[in-house]
DNA sequence: AACTCGTGGGC
DNA sequence: TGCCCAAGAGT
């Protein structure tokens, strides 16, 4: 395809998205002013792997709580931890507290792809996008819906991830050199709207005509990936230590592995083994109160849960007694958040 | 380069 | 129901 019909391409996209766009809160009509790089940063950094439903309501959260990226570099660590509980990927949340810190002192976001690239949490990707979008520059955003629809577009039959090179190339070849922030947000929303992973729309695509994969006859057959491997399940304890009926004993998870940073329940350590220990953190007596699952990305885990009944609290150290009636404050990653839903319904039974 | 790292929704 | 998937980054 010669470069004509590539920026043809280009103006197609704009034009649908001039009609089509999705109105999303961190986002700015298309053809307006571009929207605060600090929403537009925060917006993309909740976005990664991670769908538009899931983040709106952090995102009103955080910029009601947080209104100015030097508000939220000035936050505690525990309050932002504790403010994207349920978010997942949390070294989101602990690279975003180090990114804010950097901007504030920096006094501004880097208005280049290469400067903002060197902040803590922003891959090639965001880098990109919010060059692309909160300051105009021309760049070549590639994300999951990029990657889709250009193995579309020119049939990339290689599997992912091998075709990513491929794939950066030919998003270079169609990305123009003005409006590059509305382009990427057209190629998301088509992404996200009509070239969906499933069944393509073909009939609404403002593409549809110089699409390879749709003159061949089966667009959902791209992009070709790679197998996964099956996923392992692993077993672990989680330990829920009461005092008084008010109070449960709570610990911090360590600053980096699984859910890292967080508040969490005590448990015997299935995060760092094949099966967990099986300890916990005072001696017994302990009795069960059943188990919940929970699926990571890698593997699935199935959490027993010890109650404990005895009345001394000998040994309990690094933790917090943390009141029952405000348990929805302390931040509990979902898993957690599941297995203490578990012991209260098992008290409401006894 | 391959692995780690969450979660909820859609089909 | 189980599996796939989502605006990826860090190591």
């Amino acid at each position: 395809m010669d470069a004509s019909s590539d920026t043809a391409i280009a103006a197609m996209l704009l034009d649908w998205y001039d009609a089509h766009a999705r109105t999303l809160p961190w986002r700015a009509a298309p053809g307006t002013p571009a929207p605060d790089p600090y929403r537009v940063w925060l917006s993309e950094v909740m976005l990664q792997q991670t769908t538009v439903a899931a983040v709106k309501d952090y995102f009103a959260a955080f910029t009601t709580r947080w209104p100015t990226v030097k508000a939220l570099a000035a936050a505690a660590d525990e309050e932002v931890m504790a403010a994207w509980a349920g978010l997942g990927y949390y070294a989101r949340a602990r690279n975003l507290l180090a990114c804010a810190r950097e901007v504030a002192r920096l006094g501004r976001f880097p208005d280049t792809e290469e400067g903002l690239r060197a902040l803590p949490g922003l891959g090639a990707y965001t880098a990109a996008a919010v060059a692309a979008i909160a300051f105009g520059r021309r760049a070549v955003v590639v994300d999951a819906n990029v990657e889709r629809v250009v193995s579309r577009l020119f049939a990339i039959e290689e599997p992912l991830p091998g075709s990513r090179p491929a794939i950066r190339a030919k998003a270079d070849t169609i990305t123009p050199q003005r409006r590059a922030g509305d382009f990427a947000q057209a190629m998301m929303d088509l992404g996200a709207t009509v070239c969906t992973s499933r069944s393509p729309r073909c009939l609404l695509c403002p593409i549809s005509g110089p699409c390879e994969a749709r003159r061949m006859g089966d667009p959902a057959r791209l992009p070709v990936k790679a197998a996964k491997k099956a996923k392992a399940v692993r077993q672990g304890r989680a330990f829920w230590i009461e005092r008084d009926e008010a109070e449960v004993w709570l610990v911090r998870r360590p600053g980096s592995g699984m859910l890292g940073g967080m508040r969490a329940l005590p448990d015997d350590g299935w995060a760092a083994r094949i099966d967990g220990s099986g300890e916990g953190p005072l001696t017994g007596p302990w009795e069960s109160a059943g188990k919940v699952g929970h699926v990571f990305t890698h593997f699935a885990l199935e959490l027993n849960l010890a109650v404990y009944l005895g009345d001394g609290f000998e040994g309990l150290e690094d933790g917090e007694w943390w009141p029952l009636d405000r348990l929805n404050e302390a931040g509990l990653p979902t898993l957690f958040a599941k297995a203490a839903r578990l012991a209260l319904a098992e008290k409401e039974d006894a």
